[in-house]
DNA sequence: ACGCGATGCGCC
DNA sequence: AAAGGGCGCATCGCGT
C-alpha cells in the first residue's frame, strides 16, 4: 500500500564500462530526480535544474549519502520512498559493489516493494495489451531513449559524442571539474526515467512491478557472479563436436549435400528426400520438411549423417566460445537473464543456460568454484501443483489438489485409472519395475503435461513421441476421455477459459499477482494461468534465496551464491563445508515462498549436492542423515 | 553487406 | 467444436 506521503525518485548511475568478468563496474556518479514540491533541497550542495518541474541532481561517487538515505528508508521527510530506474538491477548491483554495507538495505527496499523498474513496467504494460511479442525482439523498444520518445516526444542523445561510455575517465575527477555535458547527460537519464515512470502510470494499471523488479535483481546478481567451467571437460566436449563435423562434413560435401564453403544445400537435401520414394512430410509453408524425423525416415544413410552433422554444428556454435571463456576463472560464463517474457517466465541468453542439451557432456562442463559444491533444488511437478491450486480457486473442488494432498503421484494415479486398477496396486507394481506400469506412467505423464494446455488428441500423438509413446488416433482419443474422467475439474477449466477469452483473443488476469496478459487465444490462456503462477512463485523464491545468500548472516545460505535459475529449479554454488545445511534451507525456503502462491497445495522439492552440473542428481545422505554429493555410476 | 522469414531443435 | 506455450539461437535462402 503506497502511503499518502510517497516520493518517487528517478535514479541512474554512471560507471566504468562493463567488462567480461565484471558486470558491476566502478561507480562514477549517481543522478536523481524527483517532482516538486514533495521534497526539499536539504541535503548537499548540488547541481540543480528544473525541467518538467522536476528537481534533479548529480552526486559524485565519493558522496552517496542521499542514496543511502533513500535506500535505507531513513528519510525524515517522506514515509515511503520509491526508487525508480531503467534496468535498476544494474544500478543496485553497482551501488552494492561500491558500498557493500548497503546490500541488506537494498534487499529490504526491494522486499518492501520500494524499488521499481521502468523497463519492466513497460514490458508489463505491453504484455497486458498484447503488444509485447511485436516489440520483444526490436532493438531499442525497451530502451530509455525509446520510451522517452514514445511517452515524452523527447529525443535523447545516445550517440558517440555523448559521455555515455566515458565516465570511467572521470572517476578520479571532482564533480566540480567535470565537463558540463557529462553532468547533464547523467542528470537527464534520471529525469527521463522519472518522467517515463509517471507517464506509464497514466497509460494503464500496473500490477506486479515490484515483484518483477525483485526477480530482476536476483537474476542480475546471478549474472554478475557467473559460473565457471572445467577446461578439461570443455576440451572433450569441443573435440567430440569438431570430430563429428570434420568426419561427416567431408563425406557430405562429396555427395553434394554440402557446398565447398561448408554450408548445407537445402535444395539438394530436399531433392534427396523426395528421391527416397517414401512418404514426404511438408512444412506449414509447403516446403519439404528436413527435420530429423523426416530425414531418418528416408532410410538414406547420407541424410542420417547430415542429422548428426547438424547437431554437432549447432552445439559447437552455440556453446564452445562460452565454455572456453568460462574455463578461465576470471571470466566466468555470465549469461544474461531476462526477468519477464510474455508467459510471465524468465528467459536467458548468451548463452541460454536454461536449455543445456542433455547427453552431450555439456552440462557436466559446468563446475562449482574450488571449495564449493553445487546445490540443485527443483519443485516436483510444479505446474500441476499450480494447476491444482487454480482449479481449487475456481471450482473449490479439484481432484488434482485432493490427490496431491494425499501425497499421491499424479502420473501414477492417472496410469492406474487408465489400467482400471487401484492406485495401491500401481504403486506396488511400479516399485517392482513392472514394465506395463512403467509404460502406462510415461503415457500418463505426457497426458498430464500436455492436456492441461488444451492439446487435442491429434497433437498429443505427436507430443507423446517425445515421451517415447506411440499412439493411434483412437487410443489418443480414448486417453483424452480417461484423462477428463480422472480430472473432472479440467472440463470446467477449459469451459472457464473459453468464457474468459471467448472465441477471439482476450485478456486474462493472473491469480495472485493480478498481472494482465492481453491478446491471448484459448491455448495460451490455458497455459498462462498455471505456468504464470508457477513462474511467479519460483521468482519470489529466487529473490528470497538471493537475499539470504547475500545479506542474511543468520542464514545457512549466507555465503552461497545462486548461479542458475531454470524455471522450476535453482542451483547454488555453496561452500562445501556448509553445503548440506544450505541445501536443506534452500529447499525449505523454496517451498515456503511457493506456499504464498499455492496455499492449498503441498509443494514438494528435490534437492541434491553435486561436484558438477548433472541432470537427475538425487539426494544422497550419509548414515547421520547429512547430504553428500551425488555422483553418477560411471564416476 | 545486412535484414528477415522460415525452419528446426534444445530446454522447462 | 476445437485448440500446448514459450523461450533462444542456429542455418538457409531470399530480398533490399
Amino acid at each position: 500500500m503506497p502511503s499518502k506521503n510517497q516520493l518517487t525518485i528517478g535514479l541512474d548511475t554512471e560507471t566504468e564500462l562493463v567488462t567480461p568478468g565484471n558486470l558491476a563496474p566502478r561507480l562514477a556518479c549517481t543522478s536523481w530526480a524527483y517532482r516538486e514540491p514533495a521534497y526539499h533541497q536539504h541535503l548537499h550542495e548540488r547541481v540543480e535544474g528544473k525541467p518538467l518541474r522536476i528537481i534533479s541532481g548529480v552526486e559524485h561517487h565519493t558522496t552517496t549519502d542521499d542514496i543511502a538515505i533513500w535506500v535505507t528508508g531513513a528519510s525524515h521527510t517522506s514515509d515511503d520512498i520509491k526508487l525508480v530506474g531503467h534496468n535498476i538491477a544494474f544500478d543496485m548491483a553497482v551501488l552494492a559493489t561500491h558500498s557493500p554495507w548497503l546490500l541488506p538495505y537494498i534487499f529490504a527496499a526491494y522486499a518492501r516493494g520500494n524499488i521499481e523498474d521502468t523497463m519492466i513496467r513497460e514490458q508489463l504494460l505491453d504484455i497486458a495489451d498484447g503488444s509485447f511479442w511485436l516489440k520483444r525482439k526490436k532493438t531499442g523498444s525497451y530502451s530509455l531513449k525509446g520510451l522517452a520518445e514514445k511517452y515524452l516526444s523527447i529525443e535523447m542523445e545516445k550517440g558517440e559524442e555523448t559521455y555515455r561510455l566515458r565516465y570511467g575517465e572521470l572517476i578520479d575527477t571532482p564533480l566540480k571539474d567535470w565537463p558540463k555535458e557529462a553532468v547533464e547527460y547523467s542528470r537527464n537519464d534520471a529525469v527521463m526515467t522519472l518522467a517515463v515512470y509517471n507517464a506509464q502510470s497514466e497509460r494503464g494499471e500496473l500490477k506486479d512491478g515490484p515483484a518483477q523488479a525483485r526477480a530482476a535483481f536476483a537474476l542480475h546478481l546471478m549474472s554478475c557472479w557467473g559460473v565457471v567451467t572445467d577446461g578439461e571437460r570443455v576440451n572433450e566436449f569441443v573435440k567430440v563436436a569438431s570430430d563429428t563435423m570434420a568426419c561427416h562434413g567431408e563425406k557430405l560435401s562429396r555427395v553434394g549435400l554440402m557446398r565447398m564453403n561448408g554450408t548445407k544445400d537445402l535444395t539438394k537435401i530436399r531433392a534427396r528426400v523426395k528421391q527416397s520414394g517414401g512418404p514426404v512430410k511438408h512444412t506449414e509453408k509447403g516446403n519439404i520438411a528436413t527435420d530429423e524425423e523426416s530425414l531418418i525416415a528416408t532410410g538414406d544413410p547420407d541424410l542420417a549423417l547430415l542429422v548428426e552433422f547438424s547437431k554437432a554444428q549447432k552445439l559447437d556454435s552455440v556453446w564452445t566460445r562460452y565454455l572456453r571463456q568460462g574455463s578461465n576463472p576470471s571470466t566466468p560464463v555470465q549469461a544474461r537473464f531476462h526477468c519477464l517474457v510474455e508467459s510471465g517466465r524468465t528467459s536467458c541468453s548468451k548463452p541460454n543456460l536454461q536449455n543445456p542439451h542433455r547427453a552431450t557432456g555439456l552440462r557436466e562442463c559446468f563446475i562449482p568454484r574450488k571449495g564449493n559444491l553445487f546445490i540443485a533444488c527443483d519443485y516436483s511437478t510444479l505446474e500441476l501443483c499450480t494447476l491444482a491450486q487454480i482449479t481449487t480457486w475456481l471450482f473449490r473442488k479439484s481432484n488434482m489438489a485432493e490427490q496431491l494432498r494425499n501425497g499421491v503421484d499424479l502420473h501414477l494415479h492417472f496410469a492406474a485409472q487408465m489400467l482400471r486398477i487401484p492406485y495401491e496396486d500401481a504403486v506396488e507394481r511400479s516399485a517392482n519395475r513392472d514394465p506395463e506400469i512403467k509404460e502406462a506412467r510415461q503415457i500418463a505423464k505426457a497426458a498430464n503435461f500436455g492436456y492441461p494446455g488444451g492439446m487435442g488428441a491429434n497433437s498429443f500423438r505427436q507430443y507423446a513421441k517425445g515421451y517415447g509413446v506411440e499412439l493411434t488416433e483412437k487410443q489418443a482419443e480414448k486417453l483424452r476421455e480417461d484423462w477428463f474422467n480422472t480430472w473432472p475439474e479440467m472440463r470446467d477449466y477449459f469451459k472457464h477459459v473459453s468464457t474468459v477469452v471467448g472465441n477471439e483473443k482476450g485478456v486474462i488476469e493472473q491469480f495472485v499477482s493480478k498481472r494482465l496478459r492481453g491478446g491471448v487465444h484459448f491455448t495460451q490462456a490455458c497455459n498462462s494461468f498455471f505456468q504464470g503462477l508457477a513462474s511467479e512463485g519460483a521468482k519470489a523464491a529466487l529473490f528470497e534465496v538471493a537475499r539470504l545468500c547475500y545479506a542474511d548472516p543468520e542464514s545457512a545460505l549466507f555465503g552461497s551464491r545462486p548461479v542458475m535459475f531454470i524455471h522450476d529449479e535453482i542451483i547454488l554454488e555453496s561452500p562445501s563445508e556448509n553445503a548440506p545445511e544450505a541445501a536443506d534451507e534452500l529447499a525449505e525456503v523454496m517451498r515456503s515462498e511457493m506456499k504464498r502462491f499455492t496455499p492449498d497445495i503441498p509443494i514438494g522439492t528435490t534437492v541434491a549436492l553435486m561436484e558438477r552440473w548433472y541432470k537427475n542428481a538425487e539426494a544422497v545422505r550419509d548414515s547421520s542423515g547429512r547430504l553428500t554429493a551425488w555422483r553418477p555410476n560411471d564416476e
